[in-house]
DNA sequence: GTTGATTGGGCTAGTGTTAGACCATTGATG
DNA sequence: CATCAATGGTCTAACACTAGCCCAATCAAC
């Protein structure tokens, strides 16, 4: 057993640092979307387990760096400028080396492993009528989606599976996988082929867990995400 | 998407709980076994991505608490002392309402989630003879174990499939999820039978990854951690 | 207009955390 | 028995972070 694997850090950085890659993270992934406001500050901060100087500070720099416009007054916030730029392999290609291979492929087997066990647990334990819908709407949802929308619902759906299974520290591992894949996502760009396709393999991802099977649930998710690792994968070589 | 699972606290605790945890932790999982001695401390530091200050005053709690015995001088050093308490189905029941049946439910999930994925992974991605070779030896060394190393050498099997992925991310995951059912499986009487149906299905698990059948390791893990799910519930109802 | 609720902006005092230096103790080694 | 390397023990100055408070700006409602 390795120590280093149990006496890791138990700080990935200081406090500032956490908050301005979170608050960047829900700003790319679309949590919040472009338009709309972060919490207030007072909220946010009890949610984060921060104090209120601290995300300020983080706010500040990413006021700074252009992804928000920082208003005051009642009904003033923290508003999302940022618009994610249009896909494109060049701007890929720089996410892929900028990110380094061996976090890359650490990220794309973190991701693979959480999210394909999300799908088998959640199969395997079963849903409420109230929890199939949600899982339902999600997909109906991001087969109607626009273009502009369609990244934002795709980590929505997939989020989704991980939420549903009412446990949060999977949910948070999952949300963590997708934050540190999500530049990629981004810029890979979507060709319609590439969405049919996905569409199909959502498709069988939740009739397998709705069936209750959760060898199909595991599969096809395992299935839908080497696609993208293949082709990321294409990009270091 | 749930905002709060993205937006969720960026701190756990302040860098003094964080670090007693994991380090009893350590302990309690015989990641330093009795007798044997923490690393220096500014090293343990380092590792653990903290000062100097905040680890002596964590390493200095667990003394009051009775887990260390720390020795100055050369070949001086924080020396264990804690020995894993007997098994007990008072001390689990104990444990388990300790627990809270949510955070209870939360870790088992999770565990079976990540270890799954593990396991699925590793087989798909193929081992090397280094690896497999210490794969084997992991799991010979837990078939020979005498009763007092089998949970430190249960639980550096299950890490080692983590590792063995190569994810750190993934390694890490798996150790927190097995740190988080560390108390509960100490706590769990070890029968013979028990022991033997364990051993099966490690034999299982090992031989479905060295197969590369990502089936049929997930199903191995999957059934091999159900039981003890499936036993801990039982104390919660 | 005036008001009032909501929101960001800023200040202060206190606590947590860090880096680095230096001291004290121990015990194997010569 | 003297030495010395390794280790825990202690101190200080600087920085990070927090809680709590009040101020300033905004705008819907009246």
């Amino acid at each position: 057993m390795n120590p280093l694997t149990v006496l890791r850090p138990v700080r990935s950085g200081n406090a500032f640092e956490e908050t301005v890659e979170r608050l960047l993270q829900a700003i790319k992934l679309g949590v919040v979307a472009p338009g709309a406001k972060l919490p207030p500050e007072r909220e946010l901060a009890v949610q984060l387990g921060i104090s209120r100087v601290t995300l300020r500070e983080a706010i500040r720099a990413l006021q700074d760096a252009g992804f928000l416009d920082v208003r005051r007054g009642r009904y003033g916030g923290a508003f999302v400028t940022y618009v994610p730029p249009r896909p494109d392999s060049g701007v890929l290609r720089q996410v892929v080396t900028d990110m380094g291979t061996d976090d890359l492929a650490d990220a794309l087997t973190f991701r693979m492993a959480v999210e394909c066990g999300a799908a088998q647990v959640l199969a395997a334990g079963g849903l409420d009528d109230d929890r199939r819908e949600i899982l339902e709407r999600r997909l109906r949802e991001l087969n109607e989606a626009a273009p502009d929308d369609y990244r934002r619902l795709d980590t929505a759906f997939h989020l989704a599976i991980a939420e549903l299974t009412g446990s949060p520290l999977l949910a948070a591992a999952c949300a963590d996988a997708r934050l540190r894949v999500g530049d990629l996502l981004n810029a890979i760009p979507m060709l319609q082929t590439n969405i049919e396709h996905a569409a199909a393999q959502h498709e069988a991802i939740v009739a397998a867990i709705l069936a209750g099977d959760a060898e199909a649930a595991r599969r096809a998710v395992s299935e839908h995400l080497e696609g993208t690792a293949a082709l990321l994968r294409g990009f270091l070589s």
